[in-house]
DNA sequence: CGTAGTCTTGATGTGGGTCAAGTTGCGTGG
DNA sequence: CCACGCAACTTGACCCACATCAAGACTACG
């Protein structure tokens, strides 16, 4: 049994587990399985199991075999592409009920890596790849999601492009608050380093930093010790965010 | 009759026409249709119906109806995003055998726009994705170029967020020849403008320009007029690209 | 309470943007 | 076929947003 989705590194920290039924499960209206019927949720419930990485922990190594695909039940997932020199960019940012891997892939491009401590809800790919075939919805559900992610990347191609690093900024903390781990809230933790953040918007850490203090002072957030930001208007955080 | 696939504009600059079979289509083994069995097959020349854009018109507007989704038979699309203040960001690059348009999408996300002369093959919306369902081998096709479509989109924002002018230029003309439209040629004509090639590399026209004019005097490309570029060797080319 | 990692802040440098002329290429009409 | 006019492109001078370099300060964790 191979210890991470793919051929990854550190096997000794990674945790498996099979407790939480698809009934129960905190993703299930979000997952790839949403639209399975009962029959197809009980193979489903049969062949899975839940893995836990902590914070930092490879899931996938770009170029390396994808074995495996996991469905995020709970913290958040970085795909991270590095050239040769050393310069990175994350490419994207997976959330509760993504999902990580490939399937109909047999190598990852990108690494995955927990950005914070993650539980996934893991097939083989191999298995998951026979379920895709059998089950219309699940495919279904996968191309609807494959379409999500598709236009998130265009978007983020745009703010890349041509946004400026305040933009950047405001727009990284308007799509946490959309879409990240406390969708919804006035006040959230931020899930990333500067380091992290920096690497998802193109820019450095100096520069997100000095954003974000200039965010603050001008009123648009508030920032409550390093990983805490307040939200009291997401209107106008829009508005900063330049759309 | 919608003239244009959404409801953009120059209605009366569309040509329709119903001429090439299915059997004898230059893109049969690369468009969404590429795995459909004879039975799919016929089915789709039944309903298909090809349609002429002229160089710079509107195919799909961001925001309106897309009633039609159409496959490239013949020239380059591209994918814009337009922010209010008028800055534009060429999101993809459309060529032979790609899907214009958005399956299981009411809205168009991005202007879509004939970069030369296109002719499209072209099916209802509605009538494309009672296909889709019905035709696992359609359905499957289609999630295969989505994923690419991803894959492109997320090196492209590595390029975007990390590379130098001069890596980006020299990516572009990679790129360009490897999936363009004259792809293995050592010699190519350049389908877009310098400020089509600046929105698609997140440049000015100046920069694109300047690093255009450096890479000929470092004998990595010639130039041959406003358009034509001359490849004396991939392998220079990939390395001033920087992978 | 020490120390290593993470973050902030300041000083300085630079790649690419902006502004401003020119030049080239090309479609149009004489 | 040529001359005109305009759009597309090139080139140069200058500028600025962000990178780089360099201290410090905060935080977490032993």
């Amino acid at each position: 049994m191979p210890a991470t989705l793919g051929t990854g590194p550190d096997p000794r920290r990674v945790a498996a587990r099979r407790d939480v039924g698809c009934t129960s499960c905190p993703i299930q209206t979000k997952a790839v399985c949403a639209h399975s019927d009962p029959d197809e949720l009980r193979v489903l419930d049969a062949i899975k199991s839940y893995r836990d990485y902590a914070i930092g922990q490879d899931i996938l190594a770009a170029g390396m075999a994808s074995e495996m695909v996991g469905s995020i039940v709970r913290g958040v997932v970085k795909l991270t592409k590095t050239a040769a020199d050393g310069r990175a960019q994350i490419v994207g940012l997976l959330f509760a009920g993504d999902l990580v891997g490939r399937p109909m892939r047999p190598l990852a491009l990108y690494d995955a890596t927990a950005a914070t401590d993650v539980t996934l809800c893991v097939f083989r790919r191999a298995r998951f790849e026979e379920l895709l075939r059998a089950s219309p919805h699940l495919e279904r559900r996968f191309l609807e999601m494959t379409l999500d992610e598709l236009d998130a990347a265009r978007d983020w191609q745009f703010l890349l492009g041509r946004k400026t690093a305040r933009e950047k900024v405001a727009s990284f903390l308007e799509m946490l608050a959309r879409r990240g781990p406390q969708a919804g809230a006035v006040s959230l933790a931020l899930p990333l380093t500067r380091a992290e953040i920096a690497a998802y918007l193109g820019l450095t850490i100096e520069t997100v930093s000095r954003q974000l203090t200039r965010l603050a002072k001008d009123g648009v957030i508030t920032l409550d010790g390093l990983r805490g930001v307040g939200i009291p208007s997401v209107t106008a955080l829009r508005a900063a965010a330049g759309d």
